[in-house]
DNA sequence: CTACGCTA
DNA sequence: TAGCGTAGG
């Protein structure tokens, strides 16, 4: 997923506390649906669902974590992604694949009793379909919180914004925004707080990296990152078999490149890529505006139509002021 | 994931 | 009151 830049942007990852992030941030809407499709789910792996089994594991992550967004302070947009372009058919093909696969074994795993096993595949076979979709952005709306389709990759529009000063930053797991340019990249936004790892129970803080930071630091300019990238892959290339970060790192120094693609991979012609991450279709055409929750069809939505606690639901929205048949947001805007 | 109830 | 396990939908 997204690019293997992990083993040489360790040093520059920031843990924060979410308390202190504050601002605006454009979120990866389809990471953030994603991860919270994976977590948010019983330990046989069966996502929340209402009675009519319709799944609402990313209604309950899209409204608990944005009131908690909200009550700190962070106002986030929601980026979703467009057409996926044409150099991504092959990674969109393989994904689906792999995710058939683990809905399979998840299948087999719950057949034989194996929990465990039924747990580990059932997330890897996590899809996010329309009618998610279209659930997500309808709450969304209800919470007064913007959002935007963008005309092709969600994180290159997400960057975009950052660079104009839209946003503050760009939030995703993936580090491609930082491909894409983006100035500052939020990590574990919508994972962070108390985790279980290996029965371990483990504390995940929101991580912050800056790219000028990482490029000062790695003595590279952006279009040299970008094919470090490439050397390693991305979801728009497959990656030069045998070469990691670190050794990517080091040719790009040395400035062979181009011939070591030329010697490893002579049919990738790296141009496209290169060029899609330094100008990916973004549009300007967005307005971030935040209003009020509207308590009354926040309700009505999830209570009524999605079998959610009304105590619950209200309990929250007081976090943030809103309580029934008012519709003041208090001191955050 | 977050909320909540239970335990020390 | 903090920490932990588990329900939530």
């Amino acid at each position: 997923m997204g690019v293997a830049l992990r083993n040489i942007l360790g040093e520059y990852r920031e843990e924060m506390e979410l308390e202190n992030l504050r601002g605006t941030v454009a979120v990866d809407a389809f990471n953030a649906l994603y991860q919270f499709l994976t977590i948010i789910r019983q330990p046989d792996g069966t996502p929340l669902m209402d009675s009519e089994g319709r799944v609402t594991s990313h209604l309950s992550g899209i409204f608990f974590r944005n009131i908690n967004f909200l009550e700190k302070g962070i106002r986030p947009a929601y980026i979703f992604d467009g057409a996926p372009p044409d150099l991504k058919t092959e990674t969109v093909a393989r994904r689906r694949e792999v995710r058939d696969a683990a809905g399979e074994r998840w299948k087999e795993a719950i057949a034989r009793g194996d929990i465990g096993e039924a747990y580990k595949q059932a997330r890897a076979s996590a899809r996010i379909d329309d009618a998610m979709i279209a659930s997500s952005k309808r709450l969304l709306d209800l919470m007064g919180i913007p959002w935007m389709v963008a005309p092709s990759e969600g994180e290159a529009q997400a960057a975009f914004m950052a660079r104009q000063g839209d946003v503050g930053a760009a939030a995703s797991q993936d580090y491609d925004a930082l491909l894409f340019g983006t100035p500052r990249l939020v990590r574990n936004l919508t994972v962070s707080g108390r985790r279980k790892v290996r029965g371990r129970s483990v504390t995940v803080r929101p991580e912050r990296i800056d790219l000028s930071a990482v490029l000062a630091g790695l003595g590279l300019s952006r279009a040299e990152f970008i094919e470090v990238g490439i050397l390693t892959g991305t979801d728009f290339n497959p990656g030069i078999r045998g070469i990691g970060a670190k050794t990517a790192l080091k040719i790009v120094r040395a400035g062979k490149f181009q011939e070591t693609v030329q010697e490893k991979a002579p049919d990738f012609d790296p141009g496209p890529v290169r060029e899609f991450f330094l100008s990916p279709p973004v549009t300007e055409g967005y307005r971030l505006d935040w209003n009020k929750p509207d308590r009354d069809g926040i309700v009505a939505m999830l209570c009524e139509e999605y079998a959610f606690s009304e105590g619950r639901v209200d309990a929250a929205l007081q976090k943030i002021g809103t309580k029934a048949g008012q519709k003041t947001l208090g001191d955050w805007f």
